[in-house]
RNA sequence: GGGUGGUUAGCUCAGUUGGGAGAGCGUCGCCCUUACAAGGCGAAUGUCGGGGGUUCGAACCCCUCACCACCCACCA
């Protein structure tokens, strides 16, 4: 092995062995465990939200893999509608032309071209992370297969009469020119301003005023409303306004929408531009009148003094000839919450158009008449309210539940160039046909090629397709073998931001078209934020491309790759600034295993995480240290007798010891995985591999394979580092599949292991009967008496390398039977020159004490020793113990603490306070020795 | 307006039936002791957000307040 750990070196062959090999194809005989990659945009680059949670469900994999189960980890990429046609629109407005210049079918084209461009990237950093997904059955939600569900979905939907078609208001983006469903708009508060209008009275004199945050549309105003109640204008309901430089008379209206306390209690009503003014409308008979154009530009329905006018202009415009016709009331600030599309950030405008929609709503009984339950709802509560899908953590599904008892109908249809086509024709007349493919259309409905058809323009919702992707994926409508084996999958791994979009809609149409939820887990985990806890964005200029933490990158790398592509390119000063800030020396290489390491660590229940490169660090050094320990077992190994020869072995305390610990840890590992605790399993590996394995068990192994010790002995020892090494590897694969693999090719021969790779052996499984309490007791003593005498150096300013003389008083049997059984130990560890067992009435010479139980180790400091800083030491020490003494002696005074408390509660402070007392006495015997030096 | 999560060492975070406050990074000493200086050995560091309650005993349970974050919602 290479002297130093050099992650580049190994990870990349080893992935390709692994793919090459056919290894991440399902083959175990165990039961199906099956995961569904949340598929990433087709045309994007993984962030660090996709590398923490693909690692997460790499974990999953390869645990499951390793434990027997039939194992498919189900890999693919999403067309995502909105966002990959706004980066190919992009890319035709650099070139000076748009969509529009190139038509429908070279536009889509162009995007199929992209596609193939820039497909390749999500692929290859999937690759250099590891995982280990099947990408002999990788699909793409725009492919024949998915399309073919698509349809499937559609038709069967709309025969049932779940999908329909009708005219309703839906946020609309002005931009794009396209509806988008409620999930895709985002509402912040911003500050705006309250106009107060005054409307006239159409009979008579006065006026009524009106306060409104977006005067422009009272040029589709057609009523104003007040409260039924408020006495101010209980006389005028019934009577007219006359609309100011519109000039229709629209009427005045009761309403118990209305709040009296707010405003001016006189509410406008604009039906075709207001969700509540919608519904306040339609209880009056308004005709919504509609105002804008598809750009949000005033039409022909209003005067022409505003056609064409943005609808910002409009405002202007508009409250400027109120206030010209002195009937400008007055304008407040005012914040109000601004809905924004959340692909493009433009202010999305109510809007009455044509669209197709899911009908979530409808109830029907349990004979199928109509009224009773939500037909599609009730059942995706069901499910997790029946434990059929668990979601973890917990938590989520109070907002799962939230969700869907309070759902309006899925506006599923864009109007877009990128999807699927919705699958209706028209012929023209009115008539409106719904088919798999225009030849379908023509047989369902019996029209021959005189009636001409043509399909809707518009295309699906991208989630209409991601909704059915864990069974479209398996080869749904047809009945595969892979779609019996695999479905209900095992788990979703998901981000919570998604439930509503992707999750709450997969479980409404698995438990539709397969009567069966599509995963019987929903592990959530948190966002991955930037060191100072924000959000990662492009726009902000604080992402990461996880690649970059693995290989590194040079901070003018760096800074170009966050300053090019951006939305707003004025931000880049600033981007560029920040960068230098955060990273003035750029991005040292870590490897994939520490960065996989660092998520693992980091996933703890669900919350967010801080991204942190100084945990990076520490993990890339705990790879360093499982390497060099590696290379020592091999240096103490290789060409040596390991236990397989006819000369038998031995294992000694320290061997009985460090198994009994790996049982431990195996255990605490595999608990914290099936309990999605990945930073439990993390911290365990790491601590046993550190602070036992390394620390511990590989010290105490030198002077067993250095001196001339039993050789039963040392073929026991060195079994005992290969095969336990042999076990933390295994161990320790699903979250470092590459430097275990590396060392593992070359250790599994030692500990007489078979099979090409590690990732196909078992996952280790604890045995109870290897533990071994006495060999840990005998070790923890072994410890403590070892730690005294480095505390005694460390305090003192004694060289580590100084052999030191020790004396024990007060020695019992067993310690004597410990010292005689590990003074090879002790002395190579502790750098012991002697060893003196004071008999009793033996009286010591002056020297620094260390307490193991009643056992005192004492190290001579003739003419050494410092007083000034013994005291210190032994004053620092005693009143440690004296504050724990009090502590104890205030719970046993406590009477009530005695009669209540548990009784082996009491009986542990007993035998605290008993230790507690003894050992002070002897602190306070040892300080009043040095005092009188 | 509803809801959720959070507040523990300088930083990032653990702390699972309430019973001696922990890790990593950072900091401070001493060491190039042939697995590892990406290291070894030792050390320091916390009114567990505030207040109240339950309990023999609270970081943990209950109430309340403050602050932070996020989600949902039609107040013009």
């Amino acid at each position: 092995m290479d002297k130093t750990y050099n992650p580049a070196s190994i990870e990349p062959h080893w992935y390709a062995t692994w793919e090459r090999n056919g290894h991440f194809r399902p083959a175990g005989e165990g039961d199906p465990y099956c995961i569904m990659i949340p598929p990433p945009n087709v045309t994007g680059t993984l962030h660090m939200g996709h590398a923490f949670q693909d690692t997460l469900m790499d974990i999953l994999a390869r645990y499951h893999r390793m434990r027997g189960d039939n194992t498919l980890w189900q890999p693919g990429t999403d067309h995502a509608g909105i966002a990959t046609q706004m980066v190919v629109e992009r890319q035709l407005n650099a070139e000076g032309t748009d969509r529009h210049a190139l038509g429908r079918a070279a536009f889509v084209e162009k995007i199929w071209e992209w596609k193939a461009q820039s497909g390749g990237t999500i692929q290859n950093q999937m690759r250099r992370l590891g995982t280990s997904v099947d990408w002999s059955r990788e699909r793409f939600t725009m492919d024949e297969g998915l399309s073919a569900a698509v349809r499937e979905v559609f038709v069967r939907l709309h025969d049932e009469g779940l999908i329909y078609r009708g005219q309703r208001l839906v946020n609309w983006d002005p931009v794009l020119q396209t509806a988008v469903s409620d999930l895709e708009v985002e509402s912040s508060e911003e500050q705006g301003s309250i106009w107060k209008l005054r409307y006239p009275l159409a009979d008579g004199d006065g006026h009524l005023v009106v306060a409104t945050t977006r005067p422009e549309t009272m040029l589709g105003d057609t009523a104003v409303a007040v409260n039924p109640e408020d006495e101010r204008y209980r006389h005028l309901v019934g009577r007219h306004v006359k609309l100011p430089l519109v000039g229709r008379e629209i009427p005045i209206v009761a309403d118990e929408y209305v709040d009296p306390a707010f405003g001016t209690g006189c509410l406008k009503i604009t039906p075709a531009h207001d969700f509540n003014d919608y519904e306040v409308g339609q209880r009056h008979g308004c005709t919504p009148i509609n105002i804008f154009t598809e750009e949000a530009r005033v039409n022909d329905n209003a005067p022409a003094a505003y056609q064409g006018l943005d609808r910002y202009e409009a405002r202007e415009r508009i409250v400027a000839d109120f206030e010209a016709a002195g009937l400008l009331e007055g304008i407040e600030p005012h914040k109000l919450m601004v809905p924004r599309c959340d692909r493009t950030g433009v202010v999305v405008e109510p809007y009455l158009t044509h669209q197709w929609f899911v009908d979530l709503t409808r109830e029907v009984q349990e004979d199928g008449r109509p009224g009773g339950w939500a037909e599609i709802t009730r059942p995706a509560i069901q499910a997790v309210r029946q434990g059929d899908i668990r979601f973890v953590p917990d938590n989520w599904t109070k907002t799962y539940y939230n969700w869907l008892e309070d759902i309006q109908d899925w506006c599923i249809s864009r109007q877009l160039w990128w999807g699927h086509r919705i699958p209706a024709w028209y012929d023209g007349q009115g008539g409106v046909y719904v088919g798999h493919d225009e030849a379908d259309v023509r047989r369902r409905n019996g029209l021959d090629e005189t009636t001409a058809l043509t399909q809707d323009e518009d295309v699906l919702d991208t989630w209409f397709s991601s909704a059915l992707w864990p069974f479209s994926t398996l080869g749904w409508p047809e009945e595969t073998p892979e779609l019996a084996t695999f479905y209900p999958t095992s788990v979703l791994v998901t981000g919570f931001d998604i439930i509503f979009f992707w999750v709450a809609r997969m479980i409404m149409m698995g438990l539709k078209f397969r009567g069966d939820v599509p995963f019987r887990e929903v592990y959530i985990h948190g966002l991955v934020r930037d060191s100072e806890g924000a959000k990662m964005s492009k726009s902000k200029g604080n992402v990461l491309d996880p690649i970059d933490i693995v290989d590194g990158i040079d901070l003018e790398s760096l800074v170009a790759k966050r300053t090019t592509g951006l939305m707003q390119p004025q931000r880049a000063p600033a981007i560029e600034k920040q960068t230098r800030r955060a990273f003035p020396e750029g991005i040292a290489a870590h490897g994939t295993d520490a960065l996989r390491f660092t998520f693992a660590s980091l996933a703890t229940t669900g919350r967010d995480v801080v991204f942190d490169m100084g945990r990076v660090d520490g993990y890339r050094n705990f790879c360093n240290k499982l390497w060099n320990a590696a290379r020592y077992v091999l240096m103490n190994t290789e060409g040596e007798d390991c236990g397989s020869g006819d000369g038998g072995i031995e294992l000694g305390t320290a061997e009985r010891w460090i198994i009994s610990r790996l049982q431990r840890t195996e255990r605490a590992v595999a608990e914290a995985i099936e309990g999605y605790r990945m930073d439990q399993a993390a911290q365990a590996i790491y601590e046993f591999t550190w602070d036992e394995y390394c620390d511990w068990y590989l010290e105490l192994s030198k002077p067993t394979l250095q001196g001339d010790a039993d050789p039963a002995r040392a073929r026991g020892t060195r079994q005992t580092l290969v095969r336990v090494l042999e076990a933390l590897l295994r161990l320790a694969h699903p979250i470092m599949p590459f430097i275990t693999e590396e060392i593992w090719q070359r250790v599994a021969p030692l500990a007489g292991v078979d099979g090409d790779t590690v990732m196909t052996r078992p996952f280790p499984v604890a045995e109870a009967g290897r533990e071994d309490p006495a060999a840990e007791a005998e070790i923890e003593w072994m410890q403590r008496f070892i730690l005294g005498i480095r505390r005694i150096r460390g305090e003192m300013d004694i060289a580590p390398g100084k052999p030191l003389p020790v004396l024990l008083q007060n020695a019992a049997d067993l310690d004597r039977q410990r010292l005689q059984r590990h003074r090879a130990e002790l002395d190579f560890l502790a750098r012991l020159e002697s060893v003196t067992v004071l008999e009793a009435g033996e009286e010591a010479p002056e020297s620094a004490l260390a307490l193991v139980d009643e056992l005192e180790v004492r190290v001579p400091m003739a003419g050494l020793i410092d007083k000034a800083a013994e005291l210190a030491r032994l004053d620092k020490e005693r009143r440690r113990l004296a504050d724990d003494l009090a502590r104890t002696e205030g719970k046993l005074a406590n009477e009530a603490f005695v009669s209540r408390a548990p009784a082996d509660v009491v009986q542990r402070e007993r035998d605290k306070l008993a230790e507690g007392r003894s050992a002070l006495e002897r602190i306070d015997g040892q300080m009043a020795r040095i005092e009188r030096l």
